[in-house]
DNA sequence: CGAATAGTTAAGTATTGACTTGAGTATCGA
DNA sequence: TCGATACTCAAGTCAATACTTAACTATTCG
C-alpha cells in the first residue's frame, strides 16, 4: 500500500472530480495499465497521468511500473482516511443529529 | 434535514474545502447563526455565506432563517452520501484489496 | 539496429473556485 | 421613525485546476 497516511484534504479533493471516480471504478476490476485505463476517457495520455498522480498523492492508489508499462491499483489508504474523518464526526455530532431527528419527529 | 439527496460530486467537492471543514466543526457544537460562524473565519461575511450555500446544496447542512437572523445546523443527508459512497466501494473491492493485503503478507 | 509502444515532462490555455468590494434589503430596538 | 444589525446579491479579481500540445525518454520487438 501507500507509503504515509494522506491528508483529508487531497483525499476529498481527488474524490471530488468524476473522471478520477470513473478511474478508481475501473481499478476496482483489477489493476490496470495507463493507456488502458485512458481509454474509455475522452482525454489525452498527458492528463490521465496527471490524474493518476493526484490519485496516488492521495493515497487512493498505487502504481508500480515494470519494463514501459505503468500499472495502477487500488489503494486503501485513501478511502480509509475519508472513512474514518467521516465516521468521527458522525459519532461526535450524533447528539446534535439526534436533537435534529426528534424535532423532526415531532413535527408529524 | 434537507430535501433531496446531493450528487455525490457536490459533498466531496464541499468536504475538500478546508474553510467548509472549519466551518462543519463549528456547527458540531451546535447550530450558529451566520455571523459567528464568520467570526473566526479571516475572511468577509460574503464569503462565509457563499461556503454556506455549497455546504447547504451538498446536504451538509441545513439552515433557517428568523426574523434577520439564519441559523445553521449540521444535516446528515451529505454524510450519509459520502459515507455510503465509500462503504459500497470498499465492500465492492474487497477481493482487490485483500489480494493486496495478501501479496505484502507474503512479501514479509 | 530501428521502428513502434508506453509513458513522462514542460509549457501554455481556459474554466472553475475562493475570495473581495460595494451597494442593496429586511428586521430589530430605542 | 431612524439607526444599527444581519444578512444578501452582483461584479470583479486572482489563483488553482483540468485540460492540451509538443517534445522527450525508456522498452520491446522484428
Amino acid at each position: 500500500m501507500g507509503r504515509k497516511r494522506p491528508a483529508i484534504d487531497r483525499v476529498f479533493h481527488a474524490l471530488g472530480d468524476p473522471t478520477r471516480r470513473a478511474m478508481l471504478e475501473q481499478l476496482g476490476e483489477g489493476p490496470v495499465s495507463v493507456s488502458r485505463l485512458a481509454e474509455p476517457l475522452h482525454m489525452t495520455l498527458a492528463a490521465v497521468v496527471q490524474h493518476l498522480q493526484i490519485l496516488e498523492e492521495s493515497g487512493l492508489i498505487v502504481t508500480e511500473k515494470t519494463g514501459r508499462v505503468r500499472s495502477c491499483r487500488i489503494d486503501s489508504v485513501g478511502l480509509t482516511v475519508a472513512e474514518e474523518w467521516i465516521r468521527d464526526r458522525r459519532t461526535r455530532w450524533e447528539k446534535q443529529l439526534d436533537k435534529l431527528g426528534d424535532l423532526l419527529a415531532e413535527e408529524n
